[in-house]
RNA sequence: GGGAGCGUGGCGCAAUGGCUAGCGCACUGGGUUGUGGUCCCAGGGGUUGCGGGUUCGAGCCCCGUCGCUCCUCCCA
């Protein structure tokens, strides 16, 4: 091994993909129920966006970010969390003026300098909603509602929901704990954002003692927790930030969102539905023989691949293995036909087409759109876990985990 | 930041301080010339995380260092 993985640094392998992009596209679905839109955000910004709007005096400020110079001496910062970022985009783009009221979404890598431990990389990935411009407590509940339903899309819901509010960030820092010291407004708004949590049949439990590590909380804070995790167990942790614009210069408005880590949400799924990813099956595996059948292959893979109307996956030897090999390697793919390519079949412009499920071959002529709909996976028991692409279908296998 | 444990081929493991560091999985090739998932045979791959020390002799012992895991802390 010439070169180590730097600390806190770590691959996503191919075999785990599919587990991320179960928890992705929850979060996109999710999204999509809710209308909440997506926002892509930099990785890096000014140093001095993460100070003043995270706050001078938070862990992730004073020991925590990947703070670096560019070569135009500007200091520039990694982002640690995308709170800041999205409150900066609304800013940058003026829609404090143009369209205040936003509902939006984000997912993507961020970057704190921390101690290694399970379910937390110095390089992790969060999801988050923000939702800027509403003071309401139905949005509060709304919000809450929001993770609440991500988890159960998941399969994960009856965990715990803790939820708190204290009055305003200044005085988190004076008094936690305690909701009697509420000032008169957020102590309505408190038993409003209850009120709506009861309606909407959210169970909650209070912590008096729940504080979060940002500066800009203020009001409602809230945790999700898993019993499935070791001492990382906050799966979604969020509040409102009714400061962080004006904090950033902008006009009094009002904020509230939540983030969750997408490696604990991983850990999660493959603890609790360690059978409900299937791995994609190959829809055709071309097996060549010879120069002549690779010739005629590859042309044929390559028009299967290009076609319009039908999209099949298709794969093909590059290592001139015997047949025999290639035969394991489609075997391999899960390929769910194979289709045997020399001299003969390119002389006579057809081929053996053999199921590989059943073992049946038939003769079948090469010309790519018959082939194709010949290939097509058939409809019949929808895949659970959202198989791409417009079959109900048998586009899975269960041979995989 | 504090505490504990662990680092041996890609992965999982083995090796009373003593021969060329083994095994399983995976990988590559073969089991007559063009057919898979089983099976059989063969093969490649490790300066035992790194650096020092003790010893006639270290993968095993000691020190340091780096990394990983767990707890605590913090959090997503």
């Amino acid at each position: 091994m010439t070169y180590d993985l730097v600390r806190g640094m770590y691959d996503i392998l191919p075999d785990e993909i599919p587990w991320w992009q179960l928890a992705e596209d929850a979060v996109r679905e999710m999204a999509r129920r809710y209308n909440y839109r997506e926002i892509r955000v930099p990785l890096v910004e000014h140093t001095e966006l993460f100070t003043r709007g995270v706050g001078e005096a938070t862990d992730i400020v004073t020991k925590e970010m990947y703070t670096f110079q560019d070569r135009g001496e500007r200091s520039l910062t990694l982002r640690p969390e995308g709170t800041a970022s999205v409150a900066r985009a609304y800013l940058t783009h003026g829609w404090q003026t143009r369209e205040p009221f936003q509902k939006l979404f984000y997912l993507g890598p961020m970057f704190r300098y921390e101690k290694p431990q399970k379910g937390r990389n110095r390089q992790f990935h969060q999801y988050g909603i923000e939702v800027l411009g509403a003071l309401d407590p139905s949005v509060d509940a709304e919000v809450i509602a929001f993770a609440w339903s991500l988890m159960e899309i998941l399969g994960l819901g009856g965990r715990i929901l803790d939820c708190k509010e204290t009055a305003c960030q200044s005085f988190i820092a004076q008094a936690p704990g305690s909701a009697d010291h509420l000032c008169p407004e957020c102590a309505a708004h408190f038993e409003a954002v209850q009120g709506w949590l009861n309606r909407l049949g959210l169970a909650y439990d209070m912590d008096p003692r729940l504080v979060r590590g940002l500066d800009y909380y203020t009001r409602t804070v809230f945790e999700l927790m898993s019993s499935d995790l070791g001492s990382q167990d906050t799966l979604i942790g969020g509040g409102r930030y009714d400061g962080l614009i004006e904090m950033l210069g902008g006009p009094p408005t009002p904020g509230i969102g939540f983030a969750g880590g997408l490696e604990r949400l991983v850990l999660v799924l493959r603890e609790r539905r360690a059978n409900d990813v299937k791995t994609e099956r190959l829809d055709l595996f071309i097996a060549t023989v010879g120069e002549e059948g690779r010739r005629v292959g590859m042309k044929l893979a390559t028009e299967l691949r290009r076609l319009k109307k039908i999209s099949i996956s298709v794969d093909i030897d590059h290592r001139a293995r015997t047949l025999r090999k290639q035969m394991a390697q489609a075997n391999q793919l899960y390929a769910r036909t194979v289709i045997v390519l020399g001299e003969d079949e390119a002389r006579v412009g057809r081929g053996k087409l053999k199921d590989m499920d059943s073992g049946e071959e038939r003769e079948v002529p090469l010309d790519p759109e018959s082939l194709a709909e010949l290939v097509y996976p058939a409809c019949d028991d929808g895949c659970a876990g959202g198989c791409a692409g417009g079959c109900g279908g048998d586009s899975c296998s269960d041979h995989g985990n």
